[in-house]
DNA sequence: TCTGGGGTCCTAGGACCC
DNA sequence: TCTGGGGTCCTAGGACCC
């Protein structure tokens, strides 16, 4: 067996951990620049909060139901996800971390233990150690126990959620149950098409032939067809370094001078260096991409991308910074109004592994250099040491007007208890 | 005024090899 | 009229996830 767990609502539940008082109350998060919303409370669910409202639009909506509204703070919702997953790891000696707010667990070999209770044992146990809400699903396959997780969230039993599914008739059951577009692994597209020729339910879906399913989408649509059919055939992942890293941003407003939109650029290559060092990898290409306000469509619209071959690997700051910026002035055009711009760096090898060339090679200065950047940064704060073509003044600034104290990561933010 | 950010995997097709 | 057979590697684009 497998075991889903699930946070609920996540990032709502994160902010309301250190505001008790908020227990009950509407809450909703917004995404960078507060934007959109991204996340929201049972409570701004049920007061008809969509996901991606904008966040402009709402505004009267929100100050008349009392909705209580967040900036994303990530540096929270980063080390409570880290505190819930620590316990987790706890209850299985195989647990893949799926994302910030979802981890399975390999339940294999627990056939004598009462699951039902294992589920709310592990419930109780994050809740009390780290206030966080969670919804635990378990069943034979990776897929059934995503299923028996939106069970164990729809149907709650006396305020717990958690739901085992056993039988061979609650697993027909719930797949009768569950409609084609929320099978995990069915987006929108694949959906449409599946209800074209008149499969509407999971259930429906998993007595279609294997080599339509094949041919009409691709062995990941099969294996996901033979996991729901309760076949274990997807299995709990090592956690792998990345393959490609990305750090881009919508800005605040819009750009229109090279120079400015150089010194996002640099800053944005700089980030990808970071977490490229932190998983000791070099890159050997990289991306820049620019592009107008999409949004905007009485303006002249603008966007462009470009992947640079770097001549040496490399995980250096400033060179994958001047390399950005050499893609980026390949781009650029002149009189338009930039709205967003991102780096995304591809090709990873190991940093201990690198090919020399003939010709060219990383400076190795750069090494000591960046190693000790991220040591300074590391112990006094991110971003205390920067290159001189970044924004020294700190001139830009998400907006994030809401913004919650970083209550577990910062230590002048740490709530104090008088007793 | 205002619209997020960061990932993965698969496939088809092209270029190349013998 | 007619044009082999068997591979590998790479990439862009499209689907999906949170």
């Amino acid at each position: 067996m497998f075991a889903l767990i699930d946070c609920n609502n996540f990032y709502a539940s994160c902010e309301r951990v250190f505001r008790p008082d908020l227990i009950g109350k509407p809450i909703v998060v917004l995404s960078n620049n507060d934007g959109c919303v991204i996340a929201r409370s049972n409570e701004a669910k049920t007061l008809g909060v969509p996901m991606g409202a904008l966040a402009f639009e709402y505004e009267s909506f929100f100050i008349q139901n009392g909705i209580h509204v967040f900036s994303a703070n990530f540096a929270l919702y980063g080390d409570m996800s880290h505190r819930v997953m620590t316990i987790l790891q706890e209850y299985s000696p195989e647990c893949e971390i799926y994302s910030i707010d979802e981890a399975f667990l390999n339940l294999n070999g627990f056939k004598h233990y009462n699951l039902q209770e294992y589920g709310l044992e592990i419930q109780k146990r994050v809740r009390k150690s780290t206030g966080i809400p969670i919804s635990v699903g378990i069943a034979p396959t990776k897929a059934l126990a995503k299923l028996a997780n939106r069970i164990a969230k729809k149907y709650p039993i006396r305020t717990t959620n958690s739901y085992v599914m056993h039988s061979e008739e609650q697993r027909i059951k719930a797949l009768k149950w569950l409609k084609i577009e929320d099978i995990w692994g069915i987006g929108r597209k694949h959906s449409i098409k599946l209800r074209e020729v008149g499969v509407k339910t999971a259930y429906d879906f998993t007595l279609l032939n294997d080599s339509w399913v094949k041919r009409n989408f691709s062995i990941v649509e099969l294996r996901l067809k033979h996991d729901l059919m309760g076949v274990q055939t997807l299995k709990i992942e090592d956690v792998k370094p990345k393959k490609n890293i990305a750090t881009t941003r919508s800005f605040e407003r819009n750009l229109t001078e090279l120079k400015d939109i150089k010194e996002r650029i640099t800053t944005f290559a700089v980030s990808c260096s970071e977490k490229l060092r932190q998983q000791h990898s070099v890159c050997t290409s990289i991306m820049v991409f620019i592009r107008t306000n999409y949004h905007r469509e009485e303006l002249e619209q603008y966007q462009n991308n470009i992947i640079l071959r770097l001549p040496f690997p490399t995980n250096s700051s400033i060179e994958l910074a001047k390399f950005a910026n050499q893609a980026l002035e390949l781009i650029f055009k002149p009189n338009f109004a930039y709205k967003k711009a991102g780096v995304i760096i591809m090709g990873f090898k190991p940093e201990d592994e690198i090919q020399l060339s003939l010709f060219e090679n990383s400076n190795p200065k750069h090494h000591f250099l960046m190693k000790t950047m991220d040591q300074i940064n590391n112990s006094l704060g991110q971003q205390k040491i920067k290159l001189a073509s970044q924004d020294l003044k700190k001139m830009w600034k998400m907006k994030q007007a809401r913004l919650s104290p970083r209550y577990t990561t910062k230590l002048s933010d740490i709530i104090i208890v008088k007793c």
